[in-house]
DNA sequence: ACACTACTTTAGAATCATTATAAATTATAA
DNA sequence: TTATAATTTATAATGATTCTAAAGTAGTGT
C-alpha cells in the first residue's frame, strides 16, 4: 500500500536516515491496515521471511528504540519477559491475552471516564496505562 | 510486631512448610506496618542486613513466587527490566517513579468509577492494572 | 526415637532478552 | 569528491530468571 518514497521521507521528516534496513522495518512494522503488536523476536522473523537480506539483531533494536524515541511506535509493559511494542502510538488499552501472549487494543470509550484524582507533588505524569489480562476459559 | 509463630502458622496456613529461610523472609517483607513495594535484588539486599545467614538466590525466587502462587504477594507489570512484587495484595493501581523506580499505591478512590465496557467472547478476565508513570520535574 | 517420603534449599550452570563495544559501512553536506 | 557523523554489524557482555541435581529437612506414621 506504502511505497518506499513514503517511508524514506516519513523517517526523513523524524529526523533519521532513511537506510535500506530502516526503510524494509518500516515495510514490515507499518505498511498494514491494522495496528501491529510485536516483540523484536517476532519482528526478526517476519522480516526473515520478506526477505533473505539479513538485517543484525542490533540493528533491530536500534531501529525500534529510535522509532520509540521519535513516537514512531509506543512501548507497551505486560512483564518482565520481554518487550512489546506497538505501531498504535494514539491514547489506548489493551487486553492482553495471557494464553496466547496477544495483545488487542482498547480505547477510552471501551471504560467508563477514567479520571485520576490524585496527583504527585513535585512528579509529572508521563503515562497512564490500563492492562487488563485475560485468559482462555479452561 | 510479629513474632516467628505468627508466621509458621500462616505459612502453615497456605500450605508451605514453615522453614527457617521462610519465615526470616516473612519478616522482612510482612513484619511492617506499610505496603512493600520489591524487586528480588532489593529483598537479597534487607535479608543481607538482617542475618549474615545467607539465603540462596534460588530461594528467594522459589519462595516469592510460591508466596505468589498462594495469594501472599502480587506481581506488578511495570517495564521488562526486572519483577517487581508487592505485599499489598488488595485490588489497587501504582505510581511508578520513573527517576528513583520507587511505586506507589493508588486505590480505586483514587480514580472515578472505572468500568470495563468490552469483554472478549470465550476469555475471563484475570485483572486490570492501571499504571501511573511518573517521573521528577526536571 | 526411627524411618520414610515429599518438600525444600542450594550452588552452579544454563537460558534468554537486552545492551555494549568497536570496527566497517554508508548517508549527507560541504 | 571528501569529510563527518550516523548507522550497521558481529560479537561479547550483562543481568534477570530458570533449571538441575544433589544435599538437607519437615511432617507422618511406626
Ligand atoms: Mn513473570
Ligand atoms: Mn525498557
Ligand atoms: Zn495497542
Ligand atoms: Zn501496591
Amino acid at each position: 500500500m506504502r511505497d518506499n518514497y513514503y517511508f524514506i521521507e516519513k523517517l526523513r521528516s523524524l529526523g533519521l536516515r532513511p537506510t535500506k534496513q530502516r526503510v524494509r522495518i518500516c515495510k514490515v512494522l507499518f505498511d498494514r491496515n491494522d495496528t501491529f503488536h510485536f516483540t523484536i523476536y517476532e519482528l526478526a522473523n517476519l522480516l526473515k521471511l520478506k526477505s533473505k537480506e539479513k538485517i543484525s539483531l542490533a540493528t533491530l533494536y536500534n531501529t525500534v528504540h529510535a522509532f520509540k524515541k521519535k513516537g514512531y511506535l509506543k512501548e507497551i509493559s505486560i512483564n518482565s519477559d520481554k518487550s512489546y511494542f506497538d505501531t498504535n502510538i494514539s491514547d489506548h488499552h489493551h487486553f492482553f491475552n495471557e494464553s496466547t501472549n496477544e495483545l488487542i487494543d482498547l480505547t477510552d470509550k471501551d471504560f467508563d471516564n477514567i479520571k485520576l484524582k490524585k496527583s504527585l507533588p513535585g512528579k509529572k505524569i508521563k503515562s497512564l496505562e490500563i492492562l487488563v489480562k485475560v485468559a482462555n476459559n479452561n
